[in-house]
RNA sequence: GCGCUCGUAGCUCAGCUGGAUAGAGCACCAGACUACGAAUCUGGGGGUCGGGAGUUCGAAUCUUCCCGAGCGCGCCA
């Protein structure tokens, strides 16, 4: 018999929908002659009884039978040889199964015991790769998707079992960062983080914005005197002077260098005060200046090897034109490393670092190109491991008006962004009069969870593929598909638990599951399919979508079933087992999204 | 010009490797608190899934062409 053995690891569901697909693949081979591969079971559509469906379309012609008869006879073996299958209805090719209600509730008790098991077969070694800011200006919505898509995609990874390094590269070196030195050095007067009273990022950001409009100003002046624009351009004192720098910088003059770490310093103060107020974090972090060497011996190598090819000027290239793609630099031709060069480097490094399986970049999808080229380069240099990196590319977050710009001014700040979420989560929460008999910090605190929760559900929720538009009206309405929403259900769930604290789930008449309740059990047990789908395709919107959908489902039961409040203390009792597995999937979903729930709100 | 991605309701988005009458949220209209928390729930209107052709028993999903948007195609990062 199928379906008798329980382990003390919950057999996730997608190991009892094989079984059953097996048994499909027998009764067809056995009873019609039908050779397949084990089908795929759907997910029954609510509007239908049943809790799983087979499309049995595919099997008809060589059954020789009309659909809905195919249907019905599998039924009928499927119901004599699978204990489990207690019901089935047929619409046209469609065969919707009933399990017995007992199985439902044998789920939903050892799912309340211990969590299901949710590791995949071959766990790996990975480095997911985030934030990767340049040192010159604070963080930006753009950099808060990228920062929650990967903290979350790390998350998700390692609730599949895999494990998972956090890295960041900071781009601390280059002619960006010697602009906010050299505006800082005519400008600054000895200004410091302490001594403005503001955090570093925005401070060095400040100087860069001042730099610009040095560089603009001289420009014109320049042009004023009859020079082109192109040589004003390139004759600005104040480029010089930043050119100057990263010279010095390159050559190590003590001077430079004590500079560039300081202000650096700051950045860094202020980069960490954001990521912990965005809970985000790193295991490791990376810096530009130490990596950016890197990679040239293995140019070198793969020129040894044929694998690149050198022109005549002495710069190195590869030809990809077979895969499609053209002709890159890997080396310039004073023998200077470019960004590809680099990555080379890092990435090989990564790999004796920590023996790792595959890595993910989080990056936007403007270098799509750049890390189809990368993967492609570590290949041919004969790095299988190469074939399970990963590119997390998303899209743009635009805003109502349109992109957002610097010089327009319409770059919305992370901190800035983060707090107005923390007070607008305060000024709901306090008009529902939520936080009565709350102490000071408790409130603080949640202002923060529901807030940041409203952020960052908003923001995971879309698709990473696609450009998203952030709408600040929007994202402030914690009603519908929002994290307060879901952050809401979860706590009403866990009054429910304080009121009945004591009362024993031993009591609980396990029979008395009806249709609904056993609706949202078998919603509960898709949580391991959506999982092991967002960790295949790095994709945290699965997850948000799912948790949902849950939330939503339960919100529907729960008005038309009363949890406590029942003639039999046993319905109570497998109602309040249901909501409390229901709680911890909602909770252990949005973790995964980097949303923590709140006990009460 | 070439390449990649995207195009689903007024708006923001789902729709899993092709499967049932294309779904949510917001907004709009109409209802539900003397029951466990109404940041909730119920109902309603609203669609040629950008357009054409093809493959299939079956296409929003796959192929192809066209239209539209975004992003790439530097000895920049």
């Amino acid at each position: 018999m199928y379906l008798c053995a329980l382990s003390k690891k919950i057999v996730p569901m997608r190991a009892i929908k094989a079984v059953l697909s097996e048994a499909v693949v027998d009764i067809l081979s056995a009873e019609f002659g039908v050779q397949t591969e084990p089908p795929a079971l759907q997910i029954t559509r609510k509007e239908f009884d049943g809790q799983l469906t087979l499309v049995v379309f595919p099997y008809t012609r060589s059954a020789g039978m009309p659909p809905p008869e195919l249907a019905q006879r599998i039924g009928e073996r499927l119901m004599e040889q699978v204990s489990a299958v207690d019901g089935f209805n047929v619409v046209k090719g469609f065969l919707n199964l009933s399990l017995r209600p007992n199985f439902w509730t044998d789920r939903l008790r050892s799912q309340l015991e211990a969590a299901p098991n949710t590791s995949v077969e071959a766990p790996r070694e990975l480095v997911v790769e985030y934030s990767s800011p340049n040192t010159n200006k604070p963080l930006h919505l753009g950099h808060i998707r990228n920062n929650l898509l990967g903290h979350s995609v790390s998350e998700i990874l390692k609730a599949v079992g895999h494990r998972v390094t956090k890295v960041q590269v900071i781009n601390d070196r280059g002619i960006h960062i010697c602009k906010s030195m050299y505006a800082w050095q005519q400008k600054g007067e000895g200004d410091t983080p302490a001594s403005r009273g503001m955090k570093g990022d925005k401070l060095v950001g400040e100087f860069y914005v001042a730099f610009d409009k040095m560089y603009k100003k001289e420009v014109a002046e320049l042009m004023a005197t009859g020079r082109t624009e192109e040589a004003a351009k390139k004759e600005a004192p104040c480029l010089l002077g930043a050119q100057s720098l990263l010279r010095r910088w390159e050559e190590s003059d003590p001077d430079v260098l004590e500079l560039w770490r300081e202000m650096n310093s700051w950045v860094y103060a202020g980069f960490e005060t954001t990521y912990a107020s965005l809970g985000v974090d790193f295991d490791k972090n990376y810096y530009e200046s130490e990596t950016y060497l890197l990679g040239k011996d293995e140019i070198q190598k793969g020129l040894n090897e044929g694998v690149f090819f050198a022109k005549e000027d002495g710069s190195v290239w590869i030809d990809l034109t077979d895969e499609g793609l053209d002709e890159k630099i890997l080396l310039r031709s004073d023998g200077t490393a470019v960004y590809m060069t680099q990555d080379i480097g890092t990435a090989i490094q990564r790999y004796v670092d920590f023996g790792l399986d595959g890595m993910v970049y989080t990056v936007g999808n403007e270098q799509e190109y750049h890390f189809k080229v990368l993967f492609l380069v570590l290949v041919r240099l004969g790095h299988q491991w190469a074939e399970r990196l990963y590119h997390l590319s998303y899209g743009m977050v635009n805003l109502p008006s349109g992109k957002m710009k610097s010089r327009e001014g319409t770059v919305v700040d992370a901190d800035d962004l983060i707090d107005e979420m923390k007070q607008t989560a305060q000024q709901i929460s306090q008009e529902l009069g939520k936080t009565d008999g709350l102490g000071a910090e408790e409130k603080q605190s949640l202002y923060s969870m529901v807030g940041l929760g409203a952020l960052k559900y908003f923001i995971l929720k879309v698709d990473p593929a696609k450009n998203m538009l952030f709408d600040p009206e929007e994202s402030v309405d914690f009603n519908g598909d929002t994290g307060p929403f879901i952050q809401y259900t979860h706590a009403r769930i866990r009054s429910l638990q304080r009121k009945a604290a004591g009362s024993e789930l031993q009591t609980a008449k396990w029979a008395e599951a009806d249709a609904a309740a056993i609706g949202l059990i078998s919603l509960c047990d898709q949580y391991d399919e959506v999982l092991h789908q967002a960790a295949e395709q790095y994709n945290p919107a699965q997850v948000a979508h799912y948790v949902f959908e849950l939330t939503k489902a339960y919100n529907s039961w729960y008005q038309n079933h009363s949890v406590l409040n029942n003639e039999e203390e046993g319905v109570s009792a497998l109602r309040l087992a249901l909501s409390q597995l229901v709680a911890d999937r909602i909770s252990e979903g949005m973790r995964l999204l980097g949303v923590d729930c709140p006990e009460r709100m």
